[in-house]
Parts: structure tokens; sequence; C-alpha cells
DNA sequence: CTTGACCCTCCCCTTGGGGCAGCGTTTATC
DNA sequence: GATAAACGCTGCCCCAAGGGGAGGGTCAAG
């Protein structure tokens, strides 16, 4: 016969458990003191403890281990019941690791951009582009209107998108209202569908410059791309890009001043 | 402006949950009617409220999103707050795996018994066993001391284990203080260690008989399996086994009457 | 007799809301 | 203008499985 202390220590189960079992009539002491109202547990009791401990481990409801040693009494008979649990905990399993994954897709982005933000200094820039694959799509519209085109392709190529987003321009000239454009991610694999255009988007020479602050001011960017490319006496094309390295993030909007947009021009070689 | 079933609707959140959030001060909307009290909220509000929906479905606290929401406006902040969710979620998940694994275990386990006992009809059969690699365990002592020996080697071999637990009786004749006892289970793999050694079990023909019911009713069994020996003229070898199919389950200790032990002699060929 | 360890009951607290009662407001319809 | 349906408000209790603590009784040793 044990104190409560005591049993609590054999079974792994704290005294406050213990009470609760005991009024639930989980776990009801062998006997109780009517004057000190003090509980006692016998050899029995620590039976059914291990009993409701490794079903508590299986982490199933006080509930449902209620129902469990009330109704059946050999394992035979609680396969149903262990399969239900097993279902459940393989439900939350597989929510949990959807979660997982997207919170590593989170932090990974954010890395690359700190990356970037430390790596780079912001200056005009000559490099090769590869040749990358692209789900796209090409609107006549203003540049306010890009959002909802970005969230189409998403929602089509979530699973196969590997970089940024991207923009491409595709008017020599700048037009404020109805101008071609053409957005899009890279993607590793997937075909054309639901009005999202799979295309190769060609690479080669560029100059590139990463502008940092909020995109009304690229202008500002450009100006110096442009200065650049007369200067160097390089013949431009077009379409134009612009790669939004940091833009609002996936929770919060950011600071404007912070976003980071890369611009490139390929040029004739 | 939106009224709170509207932007309960837009926003995906539950009215109570909108109501809870303006408690906690987590999402205050835009105005309140001093008259009537009604909440009315803003195209703004709708922003928070999808961030803190993404932040919600990402599981966090409503404290952590509050803290989120007040301290940073950058995603890059947060990143220390998703790897230490990131983390939470990763014990989360391998916790629940070994819950998972644990039952499919279990379940596994009550399957095959219930299929030995629909096929089978406890008669005294011959068969060819074949030979296991066993982990086992030898001592002297009385058979009511086998538990913990069991659960030694349950601890050391846990991952390998592929068969039900065993005895062997190495006496050649009834002892009750002093017998010659080894405990085992069938593994896959391993090597000896902590005591426990392991071997290779050898197969050969057998006489065995499934007995149906409490241990200490064996002996009826035993009986069953000579007499059929001596009717054929089989000479019996020693060891002789005790595979134990169904006994106290992992859970419950279920109904002795029930416990099935296949015993296994050996005979010469 | 005291002291410290142990035990009791009772109440409040946790998370993120759900449900309901009782009452007020808005809006459309008659 | 009246009325009813739909909508909104606050306030209270509820969930699971205990944890924390207050206030008070009990037990064993010194």
């Amino acid at each position: 016969m044990f104190t409560i202390g005591e049993f609590s220590r054999i079974t792994g189960l704290s005294i406050k458990a213990l009470r609760l079992y005991h009024d639930r009539e989980l776990l009801v002491p062998a006997q109780t003191d009517p004057a000190s109202g003090y509980r006692i547990y016998s050899d029995a009791d620590v039976e059914r403890a291990k009993v409701i401990r490794t079903l508590r481990d299986l982490e199933f409801g006080l509930d449902d281990i209620q129902a469990m040693l009330t109704d059946y009494d050999d394992d035979a008979s609680l396969v149903s019941f262990l399969e239900a649990r097993q279902q459940e905990i393989t439900l939350r399993r597989t929510h949990l690791k959807h979660i997982s994954r997207e919170l590593t897709h989170i932090i990974q982005q954010e890395k690359e951009i700190a990356m970037t933000l430390q790596s780079n200094e912001f200056d005009v820039e000559t490099k090769t582009l590869n040749t990358e694959l692209i789900a796209s799509i090409r609107f006549q519209g203003k540049y306010s209107d890009v959002g909802p085109y970005f969230g189409r392709i998403a929602r089509n190529f979530g699973r196969y998108l590997c970089g940024k987003p991207l923009c491409l321009y595709h008017d020599g000239e700048f037009k404020a209202e109805d101008a071609d454009i053409e957005v899009g991610f890279p993607i590793r694999q997937g075909q054309s569908k639901d009005g999202v255009t799979v295309s190769e988007l060609p690479g080669g020479k560029a100059v590139t410059l990463i502008h940092k602050g909020p995109y009304d001011t690229l202008s500002a960017s450009y100006q110096k791309i442009f200065a650049y490319t007369q200067q160097n006496k390089l013949q431009t094309l077009i379409p134009s890009r612009e790669v939004y390295l940091k833009g609002p993030g996936m929770i919060l909007k950011g600071n404007p001043q912070n976003y980071l947009t890369e611009i490139q021009v390929l040029v004739k070689e």
C-alpha cells in the first residue's frame, strides 16, 4: 500500500494527474482514509496505472482510456481504437510536415536574400545569364496589375518554382497605361496550362544592377544602367528584365526601403 | 469598411476569433461605433488579418504573432522566430513518428495473432522449423523470473526484433526451483552485448502444439505432445521450446484463457 | 511539543476559441 | 410605420489535461 507520493514516484504519474484520474474515476485508489481523506493505492492500482501511462504515452485522451479500460480486457479488442488513433496521428504528421516545409522554404528564401544584401555593393555589373525555363503570363496593362498574375502562376506551379519572380518589359519605351508586360517564375519543369506559358528564357551577356528601395525609384537605377551601356558602347536588347530579389515577404510586407530588385538588360555581344 | 461578418468571410477568420483578437489587441478594428459597439474593419485590417491567418496556419501562438507584428516589419527579422518554430515542429514530428511506429507494431502483432486464432485447430502437428537468429539470456531460476530478462533483451534489441518471445528449457526434467532456462527473441541482426547472447537457434523436424489457456495448464498440452511422440516412436530432443504467441498484451493483460503458447519439441529425423 | 514533510480540497490559469443566453441594431418587407 | 429576419454586442461557461498556489489537516521524528 502506497501513499500518493510514493505511488507517483512508482508510476511516473504526477500527483496532480493521479488526483484528476481519481476524480474522473479512471484510477480509483484501493482505499481512502475516511478521516484524513488520504488516498491509499494498492499493487493492483500500480498495474492499472502502468496501463494508463502507456496509453497516455500514446497520447490517447482520458475518455478513450476510460472506454478502453471499461469495455475491454484484451489488446485484440483495442485494435480499432489503435487504428483510429493511428490515423489521427498520421493526419497530424502530414499536416506538420506541410508546415515544416513551408517554414523551411521561407527561412531559406530569407537567408539567400541576407547573403545578397551582404555580398553586393549594388554597382553596375556585366555578367552572363543562363537560359532558364520559366512559367509566365504576358499581358497588356499597368505595372500595378501584376499581383494576381504572380498569384496564378504560383498556384499552378507552386511545387516547381525554383527562383525569384521576374518581369519582362517588351516595350521599347516606357508606357504607363498599356504596357506589354510578361510576369513569370523560373521553374524546374512543367507544361503550359491554365493560361500560363512555359518557355525558355534565353540567356546571354547582360548588364545588371541591383536596385535597393521602393519600386517607384527604379528609374534612377535604369538611368545608371543606360549611362553605363552608352559609355561602353553596348547595344541593349529588349525585353529588359526585373528580378524581384526581395519584395514584400511571405509574411510581412517589409520596408520598401529594403526591397531589392535586379535590373537585367541583355546586350549584343 | 466591413462589418465583422463580412470581414470574417473575407479573411476566413471566425467571428469569435476576430473578437478574441480584438480583446487581445492583436487585430483592433479601424473603428468601433461608440453607440452600438459594432466593429468596423478597414482594408488595412484585411492585410493584417491575412498576415495573422498565415501565421496561425503555421500554428504560431497568438502571443508569438503579437510579438512578431509589434516588433518587426520584415520577414528577415522573423527568421529566428521561424527557426524556433521549425525546431518545435520537428521535435513534435519525431515524437509522433515514435508513437505511430509503436501503434503500428501493436496493431500488426494483434492482427497476426488474430490470424493464428482463426486458422488453427490446436492439434499436434509435425513441421520443420527454420534456423533462426535469436538474442537470448540463459539463467538458472524459476519460471516466474523470466519477465525482467525479456525486458532487458527488448531494450537492447528493440529495433531488430522480428518474432515472438520464446523460452528454451534446457533441463531434461521438470524443475521448479533451479531450472535452466533461456529466454530470447528472434532478431534480424545484432551482436552480443550487455549480457545478451546472439546465436543461431537450430531448426529441424519438430512436433508442435498450440496451447490455449493460462500458463499453469501447459502441462496438459505437454502430455498430448509426448503421447504423440511415443505413439509415433519419435525421439525427442532438448531443449524444448515455448513460443508465446499471445500472452499479456502490450497494453492490457488480456484474459489468460485466451493466451496462446506454441510448444515445440525437436525430434530426431 | 515542534518541525518539516506530506496530504487534502478548492479555486484559478493555461490555448484558441465554441456555444449559448439575453439583448440591441439594421435592413428589407409588408 | 410596424415587424421580422439577420446581424451584432457583451458576458458567461465549456473544452483537455493538468499546473500552481492558498489555506489547512496529518504523520513521523527529534
